[in-house]
DNA sequence: GTCGTCCCGGGTTCC
DNA sequence: CCGGGACGAC
């Protein structure tokens, strides 16, 4: 066999050489489900299958970019034809294609977040509802109907959001339609509504001979709809995917589609890889013990023959800055004593808030690192803006992007006489820009002959504008006289002395972007398809990505799929991670967290070091944080605490009024002395006596007393109505 | 039209 | 505490 299947194992073979029809393949954390994917699509095409036909669909953008790469050194060039892409990016294609079944032109635009924001914001205002009422609210009803592939009309209203939401839509919904826009739930649903067509749907289906599917774990409806679809032709349908991973449920996210797959393909095989190639054997115990408290998951057991390894390192800190000092000196420690590079070192937390203190910390010790998150690139403004003038030169009709740049850079139009612009639109049926020239020619006599100059002269910009797009110059080119001619560089250089230049950086490479585009789709480049890759690829981390042996941070979520030698797990604590708002169904909440649990710690091939500080500053607000459970959760023997004098950990009481100085901060380098396996000192501090727990059985009690610690500890309980009991902590929860 | 001030809200995030 | 959006004053 060409594709070295001698490196598999014989479950990852297995499924490879799977032929035709259903397969599921159940993939733990670091099980090699990705070469198992390549490898199988590598399999197919050697084995005569068409690569224009073998559809393959990831979640991000960056995932289906490393398959890519991954196929085009199995089998060269041929990787190039196979689809190979985002569920959105494959619906876009596929819309674009049959756009007119759509009720779509073909040069269609898709509304980002932003978008979507504008419009609703715009449309409670026409509607005049309270004001307590945000856009994002209203927008979180929407896209859940639409992930759900539900009608949001129908649906029964449960409170006032709701029934705004109900309103807003349709008019939502026309709005788009009337730009020639879809928002990213409509690139999945309209494809789903083609292939439910009699004629169209059916030869879609046959189009692909084989559909996979990675993470497919976080799925929602819509999109396991459209898989099921997408491979009725054939039912040579390969899905990929971990339950355990499953950390998007709050977006809709239905992991059901994972475990459930059998239900709806009986004829499905289902193959497990349980052996784990990443992580230590500590690291690996740790992440199986704390997965091993969700209930209803797919049976698997992940194994390593890997060595247990180094311990996993836990320090609890004073607050969060000593907490910062303490994760940058063991990157310090770490580099010198284990030649760790700074490039094999995460720092993960569970909210991006956590990450200035940690950045503060490190640019004080002079430690390289980059942020992974934040501002997209195409997310802010200045680009934003640039964008929204080509989306409007190419498109007249959309309002939206003409709201936003009419008077951007100011040019004197402002709200009087933008509000008779819309009045003049909405009684000519005209779009904004229309409405302007109809205003600017004298139409309205509404406008006086100072505005009227002002209009005119924007309607003039725009029209020389759109002849450089009927030229059919580059993207790139007319991007670059956008910039010009709106005068919006001047105006940056000569207003903006402090953000002026990083932005106008930022429209530089805005333009390279464009460029590249250009380059790369040769006479096919359009400003439709340089503006659908605006909103499809967040590229926001290839511009600062891998330059240079740095540090990464970034929360939990969007370390999937990522590995590194050592993790810093930070922030450990109740109320921080887990989470816990409190908002939803608690129970499905705390699954969810656990599994990011699992996910964080996997990410670790190495080494863990676990992080957590007793006070945290949140919103200006000193609050008192318990350790995590998920610290219980890891057995003790995986874990190692650094051996301090104890007069070096001051209770918290004894200072809470003293200012920290320098005398606080713990000087010790964090690896040049020996570590010490915790000891069993003192009281355990997850269920010390008079704390609340609740047991399945008998309710909230209170603990009277205990002994040992962990999972194991003993504990005597009093409950209400039931009388003393003596219970291993690991059959109660706290309360 | 622009600037200052007040008030509110503040998870995770891809497309 | 921090930023963004809304609103009132020039």
């Amino acid at each position: 066999m060409q594709h070295a299947l001698s490196d598999l194992n014989l479950e990852q073979r297995a499924a490879v050489l799977h032929g035709d029809g259903p397969i599921l393949v159940l993939a733990g954390a670091g099980s090699g489900k990705t070469r198992v994917i390549t490898h199988r699509i590598a399999r197919l095409i050697d084995d005569g299958a068409s690569p224009r036909e073998l559809l393959a669909v990831t979640f991000t953008n960056k995932a289906a970019g490393e398959m890519r790469e991954r196929l085009i050194q199995l089998v060269g060039d041929r990787a190039w034809e196979m689809w190979i892409g985002t569920f959105h990016s494959t619906c876009a294609r596929l819309l674009r294609q049959h756009a007119e079944h759509a009720g779509l032109s073909r040069d269609f635009t898709i509304f980002d977040d932003d978008d979507q924001k504008r419009v609703v914001t715009q449309l409670l205002k026409e509607l005049n509802v309270s004001d307590r009422i945000t856009p994002r609210g209203v927008l979180a009803r929407i896209d859940r109907a639409k992930n759900a592939g539900e009608d949001l009309t129908r649906l029964p209203a449960r409170d006032y959001v709701d029934d705004v939401a109900r309103r807003v839509y349709p008019l939502y919904t026309a709005r788009l339609a009337r730009e020639n826009a879809v928002d990213f739930n409509d690139l999945l649903l309209k494809v789903l509504r083609l292939l439910e067509l009699p004629g169209l749907g059916e030869s879609l289906s046959r189009r692909f001979s084989h559909v996979l599917v990675d993470e497919f774990q976080d799925t929602n409806r819509v999109q396991y709809r459209l898989v099921r679809h997408l491979a009725r032709g054939t039912s040579n349908l390969c899905v990929v995917g971990d339950d355990d991973q499953s950390i998007y449920s709050w977006r809709g996210a239905e992991p059901r589609n994972l475990l459930e797959f059998d239900r709806d393909f009986p004829s499905a095989r289902v193959i497990k890889l349980e052996r784990n190639y990443r992580s230590s054997g500590h690291v690996l115990a740790a992440a199986n013990a704390v997965i091993a408290k969700n209930p209803c998951r797919h049976d698997k057991a992940l194994w390593t023959d890997r060595d247990a390894g180094e311990p996993i390192l836990l320090e609890e800190c004073h607050d969060e800055r000593a907490e910062a000092e303490f994760v940058a000196s063991a990157i310090q420690g770490l580099r010198a004593v284990e030649n760790r590079t700074h490039g094999d070192m995460a720092i993960l937390y569970r909210t991006h808030a956590q990450s200035r203190v940690l950045e503060e910390s490190l640019r004080a010790a002079r430690i390289p690192y980059r942020i992974i998150g934040g501002v997209s690139f195409f997310q802010r403004r200045e680009v934003k803006d640039i964008t929204e003038y080509l989306r409007l030169i190419v498109n007249p009709h959309a309002d939206t992007a003409f709201e936003r740049i009419v008077n951007v850079p100011t040019r004197g139009i402002g709200d009087t006489t933008l509000d008779r612009i819309r009045g003049h639109a909405v009684t000519g049926g005209l779009s904004l820009l229309e409405a302007a020239r109809s205003c600017a020619a004298g139409a309205a006599s509404a406008l006086g002959p100072q505005a009227r100059r002002k209009v005119e002269s924007f309607v003039e910009l725009m029209d020389s504008l759109r002849a450089t797009v009927s030229s059919r110059a580059r993207v790139s080119e007319i991007l670059a006289q956008v910039i010009e001619r709106t005068g919006y560089a001047e105006r940056l250089e000569i207003e903006d002395k402090i953000d002026g230049p990083e932005r106008l950086r930022n429209l530089h490479e805005l333009v390279a972007a464009a460029a590249a585009c250009d380059d790369e789709a040769g006479p096919e480049a359009t400003p439709a398809g340089f503006l659908e890759r605006v909103a499809l690829v967040a590229s926001a981390d290839d511009k600062d990505g891998r330059q240079g042996d740095a540090v990464t941070l970034m929360t939990i979520h969007a370390a999937k799929g990522l590995e590194f030698s050592v993790v810093f797990l930070a922030g450990l604590e109740e109320g921080v991670f887990p989470a816990l708002r409190g908002d939803g169904d608690l129970d499905h909440e705390l699954q969810e967290e656990r599994r990011l649990a699992y996910v964080a710690i996997t990410r670790a091939r190495d080494r863990l070091v676990f992080s957590h500080a007793r006070t945290r500053r949140t919103y200006d607000e000193i609050r008192r944080n318990e350790p995590s459970r998920f610290i219980f959760d890891v057995p003790k023997e995986c874990l190692a605490v650094r051996a301090r004098p104890a007069a070096r950990r001051p209770d918290l009481a004894d200072r809470r009024h003293e200012r920290r100085s320098m005398d606080d901060v713990d000087q010790t380098p964090a690896f040049e002395e020996p570590i010490y396996i915790l000891d069993d000192e003192g009281e355990d501090p997850v269920f010390p006596p008079g704390a609340r727990v609740r047991h399945k059985i008998f309710g909230i009690g209170q603990v009277q007393e205990g002994s040992g610690r962990g999972p194991d500890r003993k504990l005597t309980i009093q409950f209400p109505g039931h009388g003393k009991k003596t219970i291993v902590a690991r059959f109660v929860e706290k309360v």
